[in-house]
This record gives structure tokens, C-alpha cells and sequence, in this order.
RNA sequence: GUGGGCAUAGCUCAGUUGGUUAGAGCGCCAGGUUGUGGCCCUGGAGGUCGUGGGUUCAACUCCCACUGUUCACCCCA
């Protein structure tokens, strides 16, 4: 026997077993973005690989360490995206959509790759769904764009979503902050772990999001970002949550908020759920009214968000029912497959999900594969129907069996 | 990248102080009904006990390494 090659780590074989929540999923996920205006767009599994350098910031964990980087046989440096935002902004730019009308709706749906240590809702190729709207500075898209998502998690039917809103102010005010940050932090090196020691330095707003128990005192009694915004900013951040209101959507407002990509300005948020242990973000997103520019486009508000797929349907659990494989399973009796085939094709141009035996097996089989497939109808073809042009409509549910001739059937089915 | 747990049938798991033929439930296949599913009964197929080394007369069991998986850290979706 040869050896079998197994998968590589952190990927999945999605199994029909587990496929149809997908594909329900992302039927949800395209009538909602239909009804806000959004367009999809699809853009390259892998980029050059300064596009992430320069999208998602240098310092970042992501382009770090967590990259899929090569170099092609023309010695070019590309990286299979650990992320959507950055090749749709590239998109956009390269592709002028602006001259398309503003703003711009996209939306993405597709896999992800980065090299981190797997666990429960995390691997290393995974998948996003992702809205990105540019062209305009209103609160009302940071809205719209918040009320996309909480309309997704809201049909899912996943139980407690919480949705958490903050606002990291702009590049006009976010220094000032960020300082009266670094100094109350140099106050309180005592009280904190030696992460958040490390981070006050390299990252202080990072701080902010220590789960360590022993840090909570001192993180809450830190100066909050939303004391500091500028004018600008906080009208902003108020509109946001007054049209939030206004849609009533329920959101909890958490200034200890920043996520980790450096690209977001003012809006930042969060979807998070309980019972998914430490990975318990489900999607998040923000304003980014400064990426187009750095990617080399001329500058162009913008907000996004992205949901990761596979912990949404963990958050699911099974809360969802599957759908019966077929409508109409035929059992054949004796020597009627000719006459089964015809009535299998027929029923399928009828716009029927229907099936027969192609095993051989005894009827007694066939209608346990019936039963199987959840069946809602067999209909058995015997010696003795065919002779008389008849066939019999077995209902599985009620078990409830009527006579109908060869021609019509279809009549009987509802 | 760091630390802990786990790895036996398709799935969930038993397996005694190391002892010769590795089990159960579910699932799968067949029969119990010359042409009728779900429930029940009977039988059957299916395992190089994750991989590779080592200790031993003897290893699923003990030791080491590797791989996978899982939880946490970290990070994020």
C-alpha cells in the first residue's frame, strides 16, 4: 500500500455532512448584501507581498509571523492573503471603481492563510466573508455597514451575540491620547503582568485588550480614548451610535476596544459570542480612512468589516436543521429499471430532488436508503403496476400509500 | 513561537500489576417478510492499537523521538 498523504495542518476537508450549513450560510450572507447594495468582488488568492506589508503595518503579528511567503520562479516575493481588506483596496485603485460611482459596495467571500498555531475556530487556511464601502466619511456607512453584519448574526440564529463599539479617534487625536496613556502606564508598571510591561512601550493601546486577571483594575482606571477625541471624531462616534439607535441595534459601548490591524481610525467594533472559549471573536471591523492612501490610491474614507466563516457556523451549533436530501426516492421491484429511469429523469424536469437504486439491492434496502436520504416520497415500480400502467405513491412521513397511473403521477406529489 | 492534555474499528470510547485470540455502543452490509423504511431480533464485514525507535521471554500497556489533534498563552475572524 502506498502512504496516504494527509492534509496539511490547520486546513479542514469540508464534508457533506457539514457543507450544507455553508452553503446556507453564504446564501444568507448574499441576499443580505443584495438588500444593502453590495457587489461582490473577487481578487487574487495570493499578492505581492508588500501589499500586506503596507496595508496591514510592519509591526503586526500578522505580517510578522504569520504569512504564507514565496518567492515565484521570477524571484518575486508573493504572500497568499492572511487577509481580505488590503487586495480590495488594491483592487479598487488599480481599477478606478471609483469612476464606477461612490460610494463603492464590495463584498468578498473566500479563503484566508496564516501560519499560526491551530486550535478550536482557528486555523491556518480559513475562511472570511468581508464588506469594504469607500468613497464616503458619513456615520451613516459605519452604521449601514454595522447593520449588515448584526442582520447576518441576527438571522443565524446564534444565541448571545454581543456587539461591542468604540471609537480610536483619528491621527489628529489619537497622539494626544496616546501619550496621557504612556505616561498613566509609566505610573503603573507595578500592577501590571510583564506582557502589558513589554506592550506599554511597543504598542500601548494593546494593553488595553490583557485578558490577565491581575491587569483588570488598572486597565479600567486608564484614561479612555473617548475622553480624548477631537471634535471631528466624537460628532462622528455620536452619530454612529445615534443612527445605531435609531435601527435599534443593540451594541455595548467598550472604550478598552482597539483590535489589532493599525490600519482603523475612529469607528472600531466587534461581534464576539460565549460559548467558543478563547477564539470568541466572530467578526469585527472598522473605519479606515487612511489605507487608499497608503496603498497608493488617492485618499478615500472607507469602513469594513470581515466575519470568519467557520467560527460563525461553530457560534451556530445546531441551532440549524438540514434539509431533506431528496423529495422522491424510486424503489424498483423486479426487472423495471428501464421504466424507473424514465420516471427519475421526469421527476427531476419537474424541478424534483429525486434518486432510484443503482445497487441492486432488495426493496427492503432501498426503502431504508429512502429513509436514509429523509425522503419525503418513493415511488415503487413493480411487474405488476407496470402491467396495469400503475404505480404506487408511498408518503414516508405518514406512511399513507395510493394507487396512480404511470402518466400522472407527479399529480400526487405536494 | 511557549506550556499542558490526548492519539485503539467509519464515529464515541473500554482494555486489569506488561501475558499470547484487542472489545462495546452507534453506524455500515445481509437475513428474519417470494414486493415496503423508522422499532425489534440474528449474523457479518471492518483494526499493522498515530509513525519510528528502545526496554523485555513477551508491549495497546513502560521509555524516547516525531507527527497529528486539543486546551491555554499569544494573536485574531
Amino acid at each position: 500500500m502506498v502512504k496516504v498523504i494527509s492534509r496539511p495542518k490547520g486546513t479542514n476537508d469540508l464534508l457533506p455532512e457539514d457543507i450544507w450549513r455553508w452553503q446556507k450560510l453564504e446564501l444568507l450572507i448574499r441576499e443580505e448584501c443584495a438588500k444593502f447594495n453590495y457587489q461582490e468582488i473577487r481578487t487574487p488568492i495570493f499578492e505581492e507581498t508588500g501589499l500586506f506589508q503596507r496595508g496591514l503595518g510592519e509591526a503586526t503579528d500578522i505580517v510578522e509571523k504569520e504569512m504564507y511567503t514565496f518567492n515565484d520562479k521570477g524571484g518575486r516575493s508573493m504572500t497568499l492573503r492572511p487577509e481580505g481588506t488590503a487586495s480590495v483596496v488594491r483592487a479598487y485603485v488599480e481599477n478606478n471603481l471609483k469612476g464606477t460611482g461612490l460610494p463603492a459596495k464590495l463584498y468578498y467571500l473566500g479563503p484566508m492563510f496564516r501560519y499560526e498555531r491551530p486550535q478550536a475556530g482557528r486555523y491556518r487556511q480559513f475562511h472570511q466573508f468581508g464588506i469594504e464601502c469607500f468613497g464616503s466619511s458619513e456615520p451613516s456607512l459605519d452604521a449601514e455597514v454595522i447593520m449588515l453584519a448584526y442582520g447576518i448574526y441576527t438571522k443565524l440564529g446564534a444565541k448571545n451575540v454581543e456587539l461591542k463599539l468604540n471609537s480610536i479617534g483619528c491621527p489628529n487625536c489619537r497622539p494626544n491620547y496616546l501619550e496621557k496613556l504612556k505616561e498613566a502606564l509609566k505610573e503603573n508598571q507595578e500592577s501590571l503582568c510583564s506582557n502589558c510591561r513589554k506592550r506599554s512601550l511597543t504598542n500601548p493601546l494593546r494593553v488595553l485588550d490583557c485578558k490577565e486577571k491581575g491587569c483588570q483594575a488598572t486597565i479600567s482606571a486608564l484614561p479612555r480614548i473617548t475622553d480624548y477625541l477631537c471634535t471631528d471624531c466624537s460628532d462622528h462616534y455620536t452619530e454612529v451610535k445615534e443612527t445605531l439607535t435609531l435601527w435599534n441595534v443593540d451594541f455595548v459601548e467598550d472604550s478598552r476596544l482597539v483590535r489589532g490591524l493599525d490600519y482603523y481610525t475612529k469607528t472600531v467594533f466587534e461581534f464576539s459570542v460565549e460559548n467558543l472559549g478563547a477564539q470568541n471573536a466572530v467578526g469585527g471591523g472598522g473605519r479606515y480612512d487612511k489605507l487608499v492612501e497608503e496603498i497608493g490610491g488617492e485618499p478615500t474614507p472607507a469602513v469594513g468589516f470581515a466575519m470568519g466563516i467557520e467560527r460563525t457556523i461553530l457560534a451556530v451549533g445546531d441551532a440549524w436543521q438540514k434539509e431533506p436530501d431528496v423529495d422522491l426516492y424510486i424503489v424498483i421491484i423486479g426487472d423495471t429499471k428501464k421504466e424507473a429511469l424514465l420516471e427519475l429523469i421526469r421527476a427531476r424536469k419537474q424541478g424534483l430532488k429525486a434518486e432510484m437504486d443503482h445497487l441492486n439491492r432488495s426493496v427492503k434496502a432501498q426503502f431504508k436508503q429512502a429513509n436514509r436520504l429523509n425522503a419525503k416520497y418513493c415511488l415503487i415500480l413493480g411487474p405488476d403496476e407496470i402491467k396495469q400502467g400503475k404505480v404506487k405513491l408511498k408518503n414516508m412521513r405518514d406512511g399513507e400509500e395510493i394507487q396512480l397511473t404511470l402518466s400522472d403521477w407527479l399529480g400526487g406529489i405536494k
